[in-house]
DNA sequence: TCTTGTGGTCAACTGGGTTGACCACTGGGC
DNA sequence: GCCCAGTGGTCAACCCAGTTGACCACAAGA
């Protein structure tokens, strides 16, 4: 049985099945930092489906919350709770669509984009302290490697981008 | 603005602060793997910290409920319901503590370790889809730098491995 | 012995999700 | 042009894995 401990202790060539879980570790030890930061910065920690919804958003002009519920694999009916929320906070603002009068588009304020901006560099400092261990070059092969992943497992679909477990 | 689109598009140097997110997504990708395999061969599927608890217990000899809510970062209420159920299911069994008499150790039985062995097999199957993409010096690579990053940030701590979001 | 602390459970509540029902509108078939 | 199945959005009720709070039995050092 593979009851060995997956922990921190470092060196060896690593158990088979072990790089998955590897991975959801250092994710989660990146996203504490980003959660640290930002306490610390004093900003208010909106919940993870909030980013998810602001990152959708910069890069989907006219997105409906119909296509942000199919995007973050929610129903309708809570991304509409989500993006009610975030309108209320005034991190977006909806406006009547173009070309079907029961739909409304979605699009990020100023403070939205504001508060997107101030994610990406708290998640560049956590990466850059990964750089600051490994150097550039291997963080940047394991940039490709996970995104060779990435591109077999979804082709050219865009990859999910939302919260799991 | 870094509105550029983190999904799939796949070459050119890579966006700052863009790896955390790719971690999360080929996580999210393997994990979709995984629980899909699960369904196939009709095991149900348990929840995540159900598993993570498979897992300390593995390690852990004589862990009580209350060791497994500080390692899984929740209340000792709620990892007493994941045992009871845990238990129920006959996943695990609960002993008299030998030291003190409020407490029960936890440990797995034969039907735990059953499937905590499929477990490991599963994400070993994941993984390997991974190392036929990249090879596996660069597997190799990858797992050594996703290391380096736990042992610096937990020093000899254990990492935590628990749910997130 | 007393006091403080800890393992474990019961109970009530919270919140982000769900299913179900519904209306307003769309858009293709005829 | 008229239908009608399909879709965007919301309201309402519910679900459930987590929470807080209260409590008891026992532990362990003063």
């Amino acid at each position: 049985m593979s009851t060995k401990d997956i922990a921190t202790d470092g060196d060896g060539p690593g158990l088979p099945g072990q790089v998955p879980l590897l991975l959801a570790m250092v994710f989660r030890a990146m996203n504490d930092q980003f959660h640290a930061r930002l306490a610390e910065l004093g900003r208010e920690p909106l919940r993870p489906a909030h980013g998810y919804t602001f990152r959708y958003l910069a890069t989907h002009t006219d997105a409906t919350t119909a296509d942000l519920a199919a995007y973050l694999g929610i129903t309708k009916q809570a991304a509409s709770k989500a993006v009610a929320e975030l309108h209320e906070w005034g991190y977006l603002e909806r406006r009547p669509h173009p070309h079907d009068r029961r739909a409304q588009t979605l699009a990020l304020t100023r403070r939205g984009r504001d508060y997107l901006q101030l994610a990406d560099q708290l998640w560049t400092e956590a990466e850059q302290l990964w750089t600051d261990l490994i150097g550039a070059d291997r963080l940047e092969a394991v940039r490709r490697d996970l995104q060779t992943y990435l591109n077999h497992t979804y082709g050219d679909n865009e990859a999910p981008l939302r919260p799991l477990w």
